[in-house]
RNA sequence: GGCCCCAUCGUCUAGUUAGGUCUAGGACAUCGGAUUUUCAUUCCGGUAACAGGGGUUCAAAUCCCCUUGGGGUCACCA
């Protein structure tokens, strides 16, 4: 039989970093058997805006290239793909198991219900329900409902019995049915719940292999029910465990941001963040996009290959050496048995290493692309690339070499983008190499002039040139090059200073290091 | 609290299904050292873990039980 597998999120407007391993794991399955992967929409709640809901979803899919065979936007032979859409299938359903009794009309009233909860609690003793219009007859029934009395439905749960599943994961679980209230499966107007739903489309899908987080196998037994009930096959079960945020073994939440900003095991990703995404117009403190939201990995602009690479080592390995797996790798290698039990917290410096390693092995022109849309949203560059600007950009990524982690990084070398009057300088590098030092500023006087002198600005000579002004005046490298660069990039550190020169060009190093100069004595003085 | 799940270096993990080859392997991070005009890279090296207690066994990280700890879930949400 093909493998089905199925992602069915509810349309919340993000995609979670989390749900979307999750979904990768079932689009892995699904690839590795040859089978097919499937996108259905859960929407079965009332819904805001689909387009601003769903968007964001499909959008990470494809950018990390998950494609689905059925689902939003392909439709396919099992459609629609929209559980509010659905609803004929869920209607039948529910009046089959209204009329084989395996499921009856609640006229207890929420209030009851709730009180009856709570007295179970007080009384330490486990809530079932009380089933009171299970002795109701059909004709008081029919007499309710004709008199519009309000009702809920509810799976009859077989207390006898237990549901023991075997999970692809967690191996045997068992689950007593004797501890389960009824659960309620449609509402009064005969909208469907989540399990009921989800039930219902499995089935009606052919989903093979319900691959989903550990969070959901509390739900699994009333789905068995549910299955069984309705004569269906059972889908196998794999219940993954959930992506923890660093350093913690708990869930990821939308709702911790601020939580997780204090974490030192955070702390280097949103550094990172904060800085790219400031540069491009975001306010990352807003919360609308947060390391929890695979938008913001795009946004920073980190590689899918990483990302993929990333959360594919969350909680599943090969083996024990195989760190680098591309896309391909994984599709031939993954399967469900080596998916490991425990919660793992996602890993910012394990991100930030892969991604160094997908972007050593991304192709010049495609680093290029992804350089170029970085500093055209920070308008350090015109939208309009002219072939000057698009060379010096190719320039300046080979000097960036493997600084260069994601595409964000190119904005450490922004130097050569921005104007010589807007060089941001960092003053307490330049206080310690330049103001400070009694010999800088004569030195880098003397220095302007030699500068100014040569002919050749290339690395090269240049390198000769300041290497010569160095032994002849006597000083070490240290006491000029630092200097030289804190004047023409406003940085204690960066790429290679001669070929920096060269690319910047001599008369933008005169005019900077007359600038730095300026400063510097008027720093002095004062 | 009930039910359910989980437990190996700081982190992600290999090893657990078929107990010995594990004086527990790898990666990331970290710390040294070499290379380098800075930073980064690269190369070498180091620190660092079987939650605790009982069993079973000639032998347990591996099997069983208990304890502890962590987590998930308990809706007319999904």
């Amino acid at each position: 039989m093909t493998v089905r597998t199925r992602f069915a999120p509810s349309p919340t407007g993000y995609m979670h970093i989390g749900g979307m391993r999750t979904a990768l794991f079932n689009w892995l399955w699904a690839r590795h058997n040859n089978g097919q992967f499937i996108l259905r929409i859960d929407d079965t709640d009332q819904q805001r805006n689909m387009e601003e809901a769903l968007g964001p979803i499909l959008e990470a899919f494809r950018w990390l290239g998950l494609d689905w065979d059925e689902g939003p936007e392909v439709g396919g032979p099992h459609g629609p793909y929209f559980q509010s859409q659905r609803r004929p299938l869920y209607d039948a359903a529910l009046a089959d198991l209204l009329q084989s009794g395996k499921a009856y009309r609640d006229f207890e009233t929420p209030a009851e219900t709730q009180a009856q909860r709570e007295a179970a609690e007080r009384e330490k003793k486990v809530y079932v329900s009380s089933r009171g219009s299970l002795r109701l007859s059909t004709e008081e029934v029919a007499e309710k409902v004709a008199k519009g009395e309000s009702f809920v439905v509810r799976l009859l749960i077989p207390r006898g019995d237990k549901v023991v599943i075997n999970d692809h994961i967690r191996g045997t679980v068992e689950f007593d049915c004797s501890l389960m209230p009824d659960p309620v499966i449609a509402r009064n107007d005969g909208s469907p719940l989540y399990n009921f739903a989800t039930v219902v489309d499995d089935a009606a899908l052919e989903i093979t292999h319900v691959i989903r987080a550990e969070e959901h196998l509390s739900n699994t037994p009333i789905q068995v029910l549910l299955h069984r009930a309705l004569g269906n096959k059972t889908p196998e079960w794999a219940h993954v465990p959930y992506v923890a945020s660093p350093g913690s073994k708990e869930k990821m939440s939308k709702r911790k941001i601020d939580k997780y900003r204090s974490s030192p095991q955070f702390q280097k990703l949103f550094e990172l963040g904060d800085q790219i995404l400031s540069r491009l117009g975001i306010d990352s403190t807003a919360n609308d996009l947060s390391p929890v939201m695979v938008a913001y990995y795009r946004q920073v602009g980190f590689l899918p290959a990483g990302v993929l690479n990333a959360l594919v080592r969350l909680g599943w390995s090969l083996d024990d050496q195989t760190e680098i797996l591309s896309l391909a790798d994984m599709k031939r290698k993954f399967t469900l048995e080596r998916v490991i039990k425990s919660a793992a917290g996602l890993d910012p410096d394990k991100m930030l290493s892969f991604q160094s390693h997908w972007m050593s092995q991304l192709p010049s022109h495609e680093k290029l692309q992804g350089c170029l849309s970085m500093l055209k949203q920070a308008r350090l560059i015109d939208d309009e690339v002219d072939a000057e600007t698009r060379a010096k950009v190719v320039r300046v990524i080979e000097l960036a070499a493997d600084r260069l982690r994601v595409f964000g990084d190119i904005f450490q070398l922004d130097e050569f983008f921005v104007a010589d009057e807007d060089l941001k300088m960092d003053d307490r590098n330049f206080q310690k190499r330049v103001v400070k030092p009694d010999n800088a500023l004569p030195l880098l006087q003397d220095l302007r002039q030699r500068l100014s002198d040569t002919e050749n600005f290339s690395a090269l000579p240049l390198h000769d040139l300041l290497q010569e002004f160095a032994a002849a005046k006597k000083v070490k490298a240290g006491d000029v090059f630092p200097a030289l660069r804190l004047c023409v990039t406003g940085k204690a550190q960066g790429a290679d200073l001669f070929q920096t020169l060269e690319l910047l060009g001599k008369t933008c190093v005169l005019r900077r290091l007359d600038r730095g100069i300026g400063l510097a004595e008027s720093q002095r003085d004062t």
